[in-house]
DNA sequence: GCTTGACTTGGAGTTAACTCCAACTGCTAC
DNA sequence: GTAGCAGTTGGAGTTAACTCCAAGTCAAGC
């Protein structure tokens, strides 16, 4: 599969696929003779990942560090685990937090909704 | 309340603090005689609205527009209700996507620790 | 009246994560 | 064999959101 396969596929566009191979978020993307890259199955799969970390806030160096550890094999395997265990923590705060925010927003709308009825009031900001 | 005080108060760092209100989302900050900047009960609670939107993802852009249909008086209820509105439905996506990614996230852990105690297996990532 | 320390400003610098570009290479179709 | 297109590279440019800095001002204490 070709950058530009692996572009659409993955909605990920051939600059950010180069970015995130040379960052070393891609392990080693096959090679035509001629230079080209060949993505595979696999590769897509860990762009999917990627994307789906990332989407999360997952930093890029936070998810080279882990295919780093990846890279050095079985022996980083608790490494590897608690690495994500750090980041799902973090991403549980975030989540929680959201939250909050996501009920503050509905109290606010739900207090403009009121003044549109009434007709009346301003709101403090 | 001086610029450190409101610092210290709302856990923003002054040159933020300046920085919001250059951008339009601290309206018209009170001055002292002497040209310092002199905050309100009203301010720091503004500054908490703006922390707490920014910490969940809305963009300086977003708010910039917020104050500014603020600032033009009640007419601009309505349209300041549909900002939030759309605002509250991007973050309620992100939100579902989140909670999506902790699960996928759990689930990887999951897979490292039987792999750990198993001692055999690699992952394909 | 002078030092000190917190404040002011405009503007430059930083960081993360892309995104774009120019110059080059190498198949494919004609 | 050459036009055209998709791919390659290194490196420059962009954007958002700060963060830092230098040069200046002002009020308070000695």
């Amino acid at each position: 599969m070709t950058i530009s396969e692996a572009s659409q596929r993955c909605h990920v566009s051939p600059d950010t696929l180069r970015y995130y191979e040379k960052a070393g978020l891609l392990s080693d993307v096959n090679r035509t003779a001629g230079g080209i890259r060949d993505y595979t199955e696999r590769d897509c799969a860990q762009i999917e990942f990627v994307k789906c970390m990332r989407s999360a806030g997952l930093s890029i160096e936070v998810l080279k560090k882990y295919f780093e550890l990846f890279k050095r094999g079985k022996r980083t395997l608790k490494a590897r685990r608690d690495l994500l265990a750090t980041e799902r923590q973090a991403l549980q705060e975030r989540f929680v937090k959201l939250q909050d925010t996501l009920k503050r927003l509905d109290y606010k709308i739900s207090v403009y909704d009121k003044a549109l009825k009434s007709k009346t009031k301003e709101l403090k900001f």
